[in-house]
Order: structure tokens, then C-alpha cells, then sequence
DNA sequence: ACCCAGGGTCATA
DNA sequence: TATGACCATGGG
């Protein structure tokens, strides 16, 4: 007997989460992006950002033809940032960019780096000077198809007011734990990610600090 | 005018 | 390990 069995009144499992935000909202179709390296630049890009913005600073990139690494790491700071300015905090996101570009070219690129083992890869993407954990485990998932579950602040919020969380856990806690409730399943991580950000911004932005209802999909404003 | 956004780094305790 | 300051544009 499993332990979902042991389910009466209480909270509805990950898996069922999912097919409820899902049917609500239907497919997300992310990431948003031509090739995996637009991807990778968005993923810096959009830190604490809304996407809105990180589209024209790549329509800015793209416009020129300049959204390569090669094209990239050969632009002055003040270019770059000119270039990446609607994104936000411009002066920061040009050097990260670069450093992810300079990282990307000296490990040879995509193919190389869809050879290494998902272990080895996040700890090369973490290496680098502005890839943290979320950041790096999107490229994961969004770019390099591994198996990886991203933990945003909507995560958090999310399962903590549907009670699956306290909250407080660390990133890698969390990341280990849906990992391990819900099994390796690319395009479902892939899904219930953008399927989460979608809610967030659905549901959250119409009703700001609510914290009773605010993301609970119970919530009579809810799905 | 205020709040927030698809975070991360660095200094400090 | 765990806070706090900082980065900065654009939309609600």
C-alpha cells in the first residue's frame, strides 16, 4: 500500500497539482526561445526580471545579430549594457552575460557540454560568476533537457500555502525532495514550472500579499 | 507614488 | 549559516 492511499481531506499530492494547473491553463510551451544558447542568455537575463523586459533586450541582441557568444564577448561593457538595458540592472547583467559567454566558448560549446554527466555540468555552471542555483538549474532543464527541478519563489510560495513545505528549506532540500517525490520526468519539470510562473502571474499579481489565497489552488480565486 | 518582477553576489556577524 | 545592501528597468 502506498502512502498516497493514506489521502482523505488533506492536500492533493504533486502529481495531482499539476494536472489541475494544467488542464486550467493548458501548455506553457517554454522556454521561450529560437536555440538553446537564446535560451541560456534569457535565463541571466531574467533574473528578478520580468520577461517583458528580457524580450526586448534580446530583440536588441538579435536585432543586430549579436546574440552569439563569439559576437558577445567582443562587445565593450558599456555596449552590452546599452544593449541589455531594459532587462534591468544592465551594468551587472552585461558582465554576467559575458562570463557565462568567455565559460561557454572555453568549454567548447553545446555539444561538449551535452556530453558531461547533469552532477558535473551544474557545478560548471555554478562556477560561474552570476549562474546561481535557480539560473543554472533552468539552463538545465530548458537547455540541456536534464532531469532538474527548479525551485523559484513561486515554488515556495506555492507549496508552502498548499502545505507541502514549510518554506524555509534550502534550495537543495527542496530540489531533492520534488526530485525525489516525482521521479525523473523531463517534459513534466519542464511543464510544471511554466505552469507555476503562469499561476503566479495570474493569480498573485490580481491579489497581492494575500496569504491565505494567494496561489492556493483551493482558493475560490484560484484554478 | 508604490510595489513587484521567471536572482545573485558580496560584505558582515 | 544567515541576514542585508545592492543592482535598475518597466508595468500594474
Amino acid at each position: 500500500m502506498t502512502t498516497s492511499r493514506r489521502r482523505v481531506m488533506t492536500k492533493p499530492g504533486l502529481k495531482r497539482t499539476f494536472q489541475r494547473l494544467l488542464r486550467h491553463y493548458g501548455p506553457q510551451h517554454w522556454w521561450p526561445a529560437d536555440a538553446p544558447f537564446e535560451m541560456m542568455a534569457g535565463a541571466v537575463l531574467t533574473q528578478n526580471t520580468a520577461w517583458s523586459n528580457v524580450a526586448r533586450a534580446l530583440s536588441n541582441l538579435t536585432k543586430r545579430g549579436l546574440l552569439a557568444p563569439e559576437t558577445i564577448i567582443e562587445l565593450p561593457n558599456e555596449r552590452l549594457a546599452e544593449l541589455v538595458r531594459p532587462a534591468g540592472y544592465f551594468n551587472v547583467k552585461a558582465r554576467r552575460l559575458k562570463n557565462f559567454c568567455a565559460w561557454y566558448l572555453e568549454q567548447g560549446g553545446y555539444e561538449v557540454l551535452s556530453s558531461l554527466a547533469t552532477p558535473d555540468l551544474r557545478r560548471r555552471l555554478l562556477s560561474v560568476n552570476g549562474i546561481g542555483r535557480e539560473t543554472a538549474d533552468d539552463i538545465l532543464l530548458y537547455a540541456f533537457n536534464r532531469p532538474v527541478f527548479v525551485i523559484d519563489a513561486y515554488t515556495r510560495r506555492l507549496f508552502t500555502r498548499l502545505g507541502h513545505i514549510c518554506g524555509s528549506e534550502d534550495y537543495e532540500t527542496l530540489r531533492n525532495m520534488f526530485e525525489t517525490k516525482i521521479g525523473p520526468d523531463v517534459p513534466l519539470y519542464n511543464e510544471y514550472h511554466a505552469l507555476i510562473v503562469r499561476h503566479a502571474k495570474e493569480i498573485c499579481r490580481k491579489l497581492p500579499r494575500c496569504s491565505e489565497c494567494c496561489l492556493a489552488l483551493h482558493c475560490p480565486f484560484s484554478v
